[in-house]
DNA sequence: CGGTACATTGAAGGGGCTCAATCCACGTGG
DNA sequence: CCACGTGGATTGAGCCCCTTCAATGTACCG
């Protein structure tokens, strides 16, 4: 139950790839030491530099945008074991903040050590690679939510989106989970007002789609939510790890 | 006027980090041979497999999903120097489709050979990741330009960033370009209806913005629709080379 | 000259926003 | 133990931005 490395981290590559128990170790090392950060306190922060990649070890962030009118666009979810310095680390100074919605426990991994990783560990190194073109991608699959979808499948593909990203850390269960957010952050990730999200939820929940009690989502009907919202869980998963690793 | 070796990706390049002329060479030696894709063809298909990056030497492509019942959003617009297979070559299947929009020459690089790259030439594969992460950030520039701002801020946002993408390849000049999109296809990148599009690229002529020539978007006014769009191009430039080429 | 592709403009309707009020759970201090 | 403040959820009413439907214009091309 408490194994002494199981990192949320390793925990979601091991289901994509096979890793070796050194892999794991190496992966597992990269996170230490760690540093607790205070709820509503800025992990990143817009216009500074960074060095290094940091892994979010537990807790909820977001990276997100405030225009100069106090509309806010949240960009993406950081949850357990999802790395928060890309793209910001490329850059002379990071163009989001990300900030903790709850306490939380990070871990920050030097640019220097990763390129270092590169070249000792490709095998390890390529699957941090692959979590970059998995966040791109979950990028463009958000894009699409809020430039052509309806508020129902918005909030339909981003509660699904979260069940299985958070199953892949044992943060979910098969059909139900903590929400993390507020009805306001629901608003500001996927473009609506937070009253509209409310009543698409309220929607939701009178179709028999699914329940809400509390803080806890739960999903009654996870296919016909699906095909609602146009969900595929390719673009979480999927790694061509085969031709990666070989040549290593 | 006429260099032996000016493909569009090393000009640009060329333009954020200090290239050798043997970067500059290895840079250019990558993108041969090359091969001519017709207009509407698509260059990648959604669902199969790829087993390297495209690199878009001349012609202008997009990325885009089309829903089952025909609603389109356009990911993002490749132009010439852009890199095409990301992250669908990090996937066992490409996620979404890339269509020539008009005849197009590209080239690919087998991933193998960009895995080779990292090993023997870091300071040149570096600023190859770093494009990944700038098309990253795009990603996250289009998504809130498409979550929270009006059709006039979403225009202005896009012109803009469209002009000086172009001008890093020497397609645009100071403040004027060929447009390469239709509006109906304007308006599937912004999530806005063709019509609407029309009304609100007449409304940025009526107030003096800009000017429109045929195909020829003339900006009359960057600095008050940078403004208006709250656009800053950081976020297209300002690469750390440094200390990335550095320990190589 | 008819056909196709694209731009343009009008009119009407709707999805989602804003404004506004109420309710509830929770924590804190008196 | 209760008053009170706060953060969040919920619901209603009216409105507006943008969509849809529809028609016309215009260039280009076979």
């Amino acid at each position: 139950m408490n194994s002494p490395v199981a990192t949320p981290l390793t925990q979601k590559l091991a289901r994509l790839v096979p890793l070796t128990a050194m892999d794991a170790a190496i992966l597992d090392g990269l996170q230490s030491p760690t540093r607790v950060v205070a709820r509503h306190r800025e992990l990143i922060s817009a216009s500074t530099k960074y060095d290094g990649l940091l892994i979010l070890i537990e807790g909820i962030a977001i990276r997100s945008r405030v225009l100069h009118d106090g509309r806010r666009q949240i960009l993406n979810i950081a949850i357990p074991g999802d790395m928060i310095g890309f793209p910001a680390c490329f850059f002379e100074a990071a163009l989001y903040s990300v900030t903790a919605l709850t306490d939380a426990v990070v871990s920050s991994v030097p640019f220097a050590r990763l390129l270092g990783l590169l070249e000792e560990q490709p095998r390890v190194a390529a699957t941090i690679f692959w979590s970059f073109a998995c966040e791109a991608a979950m990028y463009a699959e958000h894009l699409i939510d809020v430039g052509r979808r309806s508020s129902v499948e918005r909030v339909a593909h981003f509660l699904l989106e979260l069940l299985v990203r958070l199953q892949a850390v044992g943060l979910a269960d098969e059909s139900s989970y903590h929400m993390p957010l507020t009805q306001e952050l629901i608003g500001d990730a996927l473009g609506l007002s937070l009253q509209h999200v409310n009543r698409t939820l309220r929607q939701l929940r009178e179709e028999g789609f699914l329940a809400i009690d509390g803080q806890t989502i739960v999903i009654r009907n996870i296919d016909g939510l699906a095909a609602l919202a146009e969900f595929d869980r390719a673009y979480l998963g999927c790694f061509r790890m085969a031709e990666l690793s070989a040549p290593g």
